[in-house]
DNA sequence: CGGCCTCATTTTGCATTCATTTTTTATCTT
DNA sequence: AAGATAAAAAATGAATGCAAAATGAGGCCG
């Protein structure tokens, strides 16, 4: 018997860039539940019943399972052994690795570019870049983020190296739910530092310096880690004490 | 009631690397069968009916399914809906991109290497190379290269990066089946000019110049992959020589 | 004689069931 | 009353059973 109050199966839901492997059912499942535990909309460290989500999505336990270890192998869960399923609390020295790799395949990525970027695409990152600096100009941290991240995305994108795609996008997942977070809110300083580091950044992508453009990205995202990782710092703390203080 | 034909499973085979999660059926399962893949005991592109696997580790198909899933999700393997699992064949393009993607990680792990490296660390890898350059004098390739595989691997554990560590296991164990036979057998040229890049690596670590050293290795790993497509060609048309002539 | 269609067999996908382990709760002891 | 203990409830891990899809064989038609 299957029960029918959940929410319906077929929507393939739009996604982080991992592979898709739509039409069977734990496939669609994996989908579902990696944007899901992705977008955040569990807590961080919570447990995931299986039972509740098999209900919630309408399934029974064997293709969930199926897809939970998956998820776990993608570094998105924790599978206690006997405990069940939680999602992965990620530790500051955690996040300092992740950005480190994250640094890495841009670096990377901005290398592999020089080599195969067409005028075109990066006619079109300069403007994306230009769009950008108008969100910077008015404050828009949310437009600014937005464009940034496509940026970040054509770098990668021009490599032309779909492994690499797929391995950002899988690190990329992992730390979404912080990234989001971990804008530089209220340090303007920082911000218009990013500025000068992107456009040294399309600077070396026109004249496709493979090394040096490697050594910028990476030296950018450093920097944003920094960034990031003090605020979230900031952030846990304040929630620790929350809980602490009812 | 399970067949006690097949191989025992307590034996935690010795690994790659990647994750290890001991204890539960599956877990073990999903060891021995990477292990297995990876070894290159099964050809490539061949199917690997469940069944028959069951019989061989003597467990249910659930526990299997679910290692095979991760293996997938690791690309190790390919799983086609409805038509079971192949081992995943890496076209050339396949491999050009994975070697590409060991080259940025490498890369990263000598940049990060130099934030952290120890002396004795140093020490040591100088230790492998002096050996590693009396296999080059013999002209005692697997020597050699058994030397090489662990100055690299040694580079990335001073990279302190758990993460990483782990991602260039899994893109290592990918590649490895090619990796063993992609040496540049009659290229006495290409091997002495390996020396002289594994000199300027160590000499970059030396001085710790995180940003040089990145750039040597990219440039290391990107002519050990041109000289390994290569050797693959040949030898993948000589197999389908072979093949087709009788 | 070769290509196509139909049917039997095999294999995969998923649900269900059984066995263990963990977690909770209620009771007992100190 | 607090802690420990044991039984009950719930959750996980693995096996089995059943339906659907794919593979292969055999016959039919051109």
């Amino acid at each position: 018997m299957i029960p029918e109050g959940g929410a319906p199966i077929a929507q393939s839901a739009s996604g982080n860039g991992t592979d898709r492997q739509e039409a069977s059912l734990h496939g669609e499942i994996l989908l579902r539940l990696r944007d899901y535990v992705v977008e955040g909309n569990i807590p961080e460290g919570a447990r995931v019943p299986e039972r509740q989500l098999c209900e919630m999505l309408g399934i029974s336990r064997t293709p969930l399972r199926e897809a939970l270890k998956v998820l776990a192998a993608e570094g998105l869960i924790e599978l206690l052994p006997n405990r069940g399923a939680r999602i992965r609390q990620l530790s500051q020295r955690d996040l300092e690795e992740l950005f480190d790799v994250m640094a890495g395949l841009e670096s990377l990525a901005g290398r592999l570019a020089c080599e195969a970027i067409t005028d075109e695409e990066i006619a079109e990152i300069e403007r994306l870049h230009y769009k950008m600096y108008g969100h910077y100009l008015h404050r828009d941290m949310h437009g600014y983020f937005q464009i940034n991240q496509r940026i970040h995305e054509s770098i990668v994108a021009a490599a032309r190296n779909e492994t690499l795609r797929a391995a950002y996008a899988n690190f990329a997942g992992r730390i979404r739910r912080v990234r989001y977070s971990a804008n530089f809110a209220r340090k303007r300083q920082r911000w218009a530092e990013a500025m000068r580091e992107h456009e040294a950044i399309l600077d070396a992508l026109r004249r496709r310096a493979g090394s040096e453009l490697s050594d910028i990205l990476f030296e950018h995202l450093r920097n944003k880690r920094t960034a990031a990782i003090e605020h979230l710092a900031e952030a846990r703390e304040a929630t620790a004490a929350t809980a602490a203080g009812g």
